[in-house]
RNA sequence: CGAGUUGGCUGUACGGUCGCGUGGCGUUUGCCAUGAGGAAAGUCCGGGCACCGCAGGGCAGGACGCCGGAUAACGUCCGGUGGAGGCGACUCCAAGGAAAGUGCAACAGAAACAGACCGCACGCUUUUGCUGCAAGGAUGGAAAGGGGAGGUAAGAGCUCACCGGCGCCCCGGUAACGGGGCGCGCCGUGCAAACCCCGUCCGGUGCAAGAUUGGGCAUGAGCCGCAUGGGUUGCCCGCCCGGCGCAUGCCGCCAACAUCGCUCGAACGCUCCGGCGACGGAGCGUCCAGAUAGAUGACCGUACACGACAGAACCCGGCUUACAGGCCAAGCUCGGAAC
RNA sequence: GCAGAGAUGGCGGAGUGGUCGAACGCGCACGACUCGAAAUCGUGUGUGCUCCUACAAGAGCACCAAGGGUUCAAAUCCCUUUCUCUGCG
């Protein structure tokens, strides 16, 4: 499936099990945007979590999509690989730079980002390490 | 020119860098192609497909309901009929049966399968009651065909013409129905989106359906049941029938987050033919998402009416609902101006 | 995705088409009892608009999720929409 596109970078969350073992081993931080749980991984991986009360389907899919482009331009930032679950705060509007943001400062403060500004990351110019 | 009616189309576009799903080539980097809607929505109908007792019958239940046609089918669509609304173009209508039966019509009112409260009037009586009548008043959503003329003591289809109703006949139409004639003084309110009657149709469950693998074979003993039992959409008849786990040996496999179902189809585009039309037929051409925590985003540039409602989840045909703006057709209707 | 159930005062929850703004219970307010409180008993208690009014009281209309329809009459029957809840891997 996905791997045989060669070094993607991050791994998606699928299972239920999964989940389920985020919600209750992962650590959380918070930030005003959104709400991180992450665990140690051998790889970098992504799940994110938006339920019916997000809004309707167009709009959980532009929540989806906005959360996972914030993850990619963090991604190259990260010191270790780590499982990633986002889940975001019920608001007004949902921005991507609101999320970019708050994804940075909530992984700064647990130390698993150096602490350069998230701007100076975006262009992440290659995908190979 | 203004106002309006009906039907239909479109609903950001192009380029660059990075990123995502699927398919192909390479298989080290990567490259190429392609990638949401008219409603994808609500799940309100109708099918296909799949499985279920082998699906047979009856009852119950449900849906539909002017007529004719289209269709795989429909509660949809088309063309008519009747009714309602609009000056009109046109729009809307669950539009069979109330003399098959049952039921309901509260309150008010004298009376709502039925009549006399007020009233009107001749005569008797004259405080009042008897008798005749149902025009007027009053109640009500509904009051005994309608409103005129004659008639009468007062009145009444009592009589007459018109309108309405019912029955019969003739003509037109496939039919619903329309037109005309004759007869009957009139057997009668509303509600069947109350039960119901008549006609037509329907087995159930739904892709979380289901199929493949998750073990197979052999041997051994055990437990429950052996029919007043179990299975079978609600019920009855009918129909079908043993089930469960354990131990040992050999082969197989690591398991559910798998594979298939999963997208070529009542498909789409163009042209021609038949039909008033829905639609049908023929020819040529095209391949157009198949995800499974669920793929379309970020940034930059250009243009303008500055972009609405909104995201496939087995697939089709409809209905309903949401929707910024733009365009087209019928050159259709009304009003104004000019000629 | 598919299937099903429901929405009635502040809350729970009844309500065969007809005097239904709507039973009943919990609340809440006031009163009685008490030295005071609890318990008990009694009374009252929806919202909006209009009229009237210094307030209170009173009168009328509308509202049973929203919008239409059938009916003389709808919380109730029918259709559409919105929202909530439940089951199925």
């Amino acid at each position: 499936m996905g791997r045989r596109r060669g070094p993607a970078l991050y791994g998606r969350i699928k299972k239920n099990a999964e989940f389920k073992k985020m919600f209750a081993r992962g650590k959380k931080c918070f930030s005003p945007a959104l709400l991180v749980l992450y665990m140690p991984a051998e790889k970098m991986r992504l799940g994110v979590c938006v339920s019916k009360k997000h809004g309707k389907s167009v709009k959980r899919n532009r929540i989806k999509r906005l959360l996972r482009e914030a993850f990619r331009k963090v991604c190259p930032a990260m010191l270790r690989p780590c499982a990633v679950l986002l889940i975001p705060k019920e608001a007004q509007q949902y921005t991507l730079a609101a999320f970019e943001r708050g994804l940075f400062a909530a992984l700064r403060r647990e130390g698993l980002v150096d602490g350069k500004g998230a701007k100076d990351v975006a262009p992440p110019a290659k995908d190979g390490v």
